[in-house]
DNA sequence: TCATATAGGGATAAATTTATCCCCTATTGC
DNA sequence: GCAATAGGGGATAAATTTATCCCTATATGA
């Protein structure tokens, strides 16, 4: 994987959430796992911008940083399942009070955001 | 600036907020302004990792987003104040409730973060 | 026999974001 | 005159993250 060469700030709180969260598609992996979606290839349809390629990169992060755990079931064709780990569970509520707040002002969000 | 090729994804509330808050400064950057540094060089001095000029760049897009305002005090030396707008003080309960996690959970993040 | 589903990953290119360097304005204090 | 302070920004390099392409394996169903 990639190695840094500049070092991350680590300050304060929000500094660290940064760490474990930033990542084009991390949020959203943790949404949907906490949803129900547990398997690779459903985590693939719920998100279809995203390649197989990325989510399992973001997916292994997530994995590394202790958010997510992950089971490989040793059967034929391969099974695979994600779920929340205690660590991960206790995102979930700083999660939703993002996803609210963007919900809330979903208007004017989307249009500052289209210029 | 820079002219995305890629179309965001804004399908959810999440989408949207990730879009005004990544950046690797900006969430500091509310959080200081909020806390009453409202000036540049106050902001410079309280991220010292952050370059003048990334900072710069930063506010000006929290500014498009509506998230800040400036005010320019036609006087010399120039004087510059950012304050947070309605719209972003309303972000500001959302970000405590990512710093909080970030404090109440921090010797963990420091060591999973630092391998 | 060929396509599909399931899951994973190396190699490499492209996109995007940050960092660095250097220059500009005008005033006050040595 | 020179340095410091306050604030900005163009040009370009470097860092970092994502996207693309291609290849692995096995079993099932048409």
């Amino acid at each position: 994987m990639y190695q840094r060469k500049i070092p991350p700030s680590l300050n304060c709180g929000l500094d660290l959430i940064g760490e474990v969260l930033y990542g084009k598609w991390k949020i959203r992996l943790l949404w949907f796992i906490n949803e129900g979606n547990r398997r690779p290839s459903e985590l693939q349809r719920k998100i279809p911008d995203a390649s197989r390629r990325v989510l399992n990169m973001q997916l292994k992060e997530l994995e590394e940083h202790g958010l997510v755990s992950k089971v490989i079931h040793p059967v034929v064709p391969p099974k695979v399942e994600y779920s929340l780990t205690d660590f991960g569970e206790s995102l979930i509520p700083v999660l939703s009070a993002l996803g609210n707040w963007g919900d809330e002002h979903q208007e004017r969000l989307r249009s500052v955001i289209l210029k």
